[in-house]
DNA sequence: AATGAATGAGACTTCATTCAT
DNA sequence: AATGAATGAAGTCTCATTCAT
């Protein structure tokens, strides 16, 4: 079962089969334990031919944490309009996330597990993207604050941490999505959206929680 | 010349210091990384050593998991007093939690990050101490109910993702505030306290977020 | 971009092309080192057609190795005129053989190195060339010795070796002048000459140096 | 035949053994071409243990080339005996030599062909047992020079490009002793002595040759 | 005349694990 | 209680060589 062993392929074609392969392998057993005969021979071909086109082992997770990386950001922005209430644009972004992590699990695995596990080559990688999506998630708390005309309700560092707790709840949610059967990615998406925008909407209308003045 | 060798030891003793070098390696290099040489160096045994008393890599893994996995939820269990209101509990509890991990990162690592990205064997040792935590947290929001004079009506799983998200916020929040000048890391454990009991608050309020009727 | 690639030329020139990328690759590498994808390249052609057009990497470096011994013999055969003195004929010889392996150090390099660090499919094809070298030293003698009316009296394997102790000697000289400021590569051949034919002229009228009796 | 199978060795007649191995496999083969497995196969090992006491094939190799290095220069040294007249301490060096490297072809090998044919690791270690030797036929040369009561017959860098030459010439008919049936070391030795004293003693006397005028 | 696509075989190296003391 | 000596298995990577166009 699997690949049909077509023989002579463009190059481009051979590569976009290495790099599915590789995401797979890579995102189930780990960058360590991945083996590059396996990789190479789910990807139906010889193991010199992913050297030939992918040089290393390290160059070819890096290859697929670009690949990913870029994939999940277009997935997000293009599930997002511009110009809707902040609200309705959070919860598209966070559905097209959560719908792409979904359905790529292994793709997910290698971004948010793998590439953090293993050292500097890899986690830069993936810092790029990273700070992509809290950028977006940034913008858009700033414009519900925006709409809720409380400017400045909340400091700038506030708001930058606030996406920050968005972003790693959700990229911890997708995982656990993923891994705990009977729960989908559109109510992970809920539970989140419900969670966050509460919990935002709480803090920008003054409602602050205090930490106790007794510590030690 | 380098580390003291002290001999004959009771076997509970180098038994711990075993352990005590194989959560650093483990944590530092990942499971499949750390090479059993090393974790002999480091515990300043030979390797026949570890193997007498600790049998396996995988066993020697199994061991640390569950070392850190139970000092974790202790010192969880410690930091918080029961009779106090749910909020000082929860603030108690993620205090405790935080100063725990931030204190032995390794074993952090350990539980968090390489004892997931490995099979089975490994997940089910890490289930139950989330287990533990995850109850603890469904507790504290049953209190707050009750606080509340309302039926909690947040189903089991609803907490369980709940609890997910919380964790993957807090990363993510120590993550930036150890990169950013200026925020504390107390105060990043402030905003993630504000943000998820005005959440948790709301939710629990029934104030929850409608998604919009028009979707794909 | 980089090398101009000029298309479709004879297959001559192609040939010569590949063996002065060859020879220069095996020079500098060693024949194990050198590798055909770096060869090819270096030639500016495709792999394919080194092996259409020389068969096998073993064939390309008998190739090289011949192409370069012929050079070698004939760069010498043309630096010499019969009939002058013999000291003279060794003097030309000694410079034009020294000339030509400067300005060929990747040749030289195959023949005297490389060629000797494998087996015999290799060994033959240089003794060729040691063979005519060795009778070109050996006609010298003679005329030397005829010139001192004498019986040279050196029996053919004495010639050999001398040969080959005139060889390291000058190879010797040449990089020790290389690295020797205030020593000319000139100088360094006059003094070889210098030894070298005090050396043969004191052996050819007769003034042995004879061992000491008293050995073990 | 060869090594019977000896099992749990010290370590340091184990670490003999794999290096004679090596030498001999090295000077056979060529650094390239030898392989690992063969040479812990000829040890009567397995390759890891090769691993575990010399870490690398270069260090490997590196450790072959300085074992008989100093092998080498310690024959010389042992062979001579300070006192006597200069033309009988060159005589003995030279016979200590060639039955040096009459007795260990492949000690020869590695370090007069193998090392020189590969990079800079190699050479340098090469470099100082040239040295110690070249500077021992310096004094020589010297020494001679003063017996014949003619001082200052040679300037001192004439007395530096003889002793190279000398040290060439002798270690470039070491290696054709070698591959030359019918050869024997002390004949090599003999008629080196001879060409090279000779050629000294003219020096000496002031019979230097000149090379001739018209030359382009 | 020339090449992009592809591979079988084998190299170096590392690791978890055991044996004998 | 503890270790020096040793290895089978597996991993990454390279290379000479061929096929189909």
């Amino acid at each position: 079962m699997g690949a049909v062993k077509t023989k002579r392929m463009p190059r481009a074609v051979r590569e976009q089969q290495m790099l599915d392969a590789a995401v797979r392998i890579f995102g189930q057993r780990g960058y360590m334990a991945a083996s590059m005969d396996e990789i190479a021979e789910l990807a139906g071909v010889s193991k010199p031919l992913v050297y030939l086109y992918l040089n290393s082992k390290e160059d070819l997770f890096t290859a697929c944490i670009r690949r990913e990386a870029t994939a999940l950001t277009a997935a997000v922005r293009a599930g997002v309009r511009q110009g809707l209430p902040a609200d309705r644009q959070l919860w598209d972004g966070l559905r097209a996330f959560f719908a792409h992590t979904a359905e790529h699990p292994d793709g997910w695995s290698v971004l948010h597990l793998q590439a953090r596990t293993h050292g500097e080559p890899f986690a830069a990688e993936v810092a790029a993207m990273r700070t992509e999506i809290v950028a977006f998630v940034t913008r858009l708390v700033a414009v519900a604050a925006r709409e809720a005309h409380r400017d400045p309700g909340l400091p700038e560092h506030e708001v930058a941490g606030l996406a920050e707790a968005l972003v790693g709840a959700a990229e911890s949610l997708a995982a656990w999505a993923n891994a705990t059967p009977g729960v989908t990615a559109r109510q992970a998406a809920a539970t989140l959206m419900n969670f966050a925008w509460s919990g935002l909407g709480d803090l920008m209308r003054g409602h602050m929680w205090a930490p106790p003045a007794d510590e030690s």
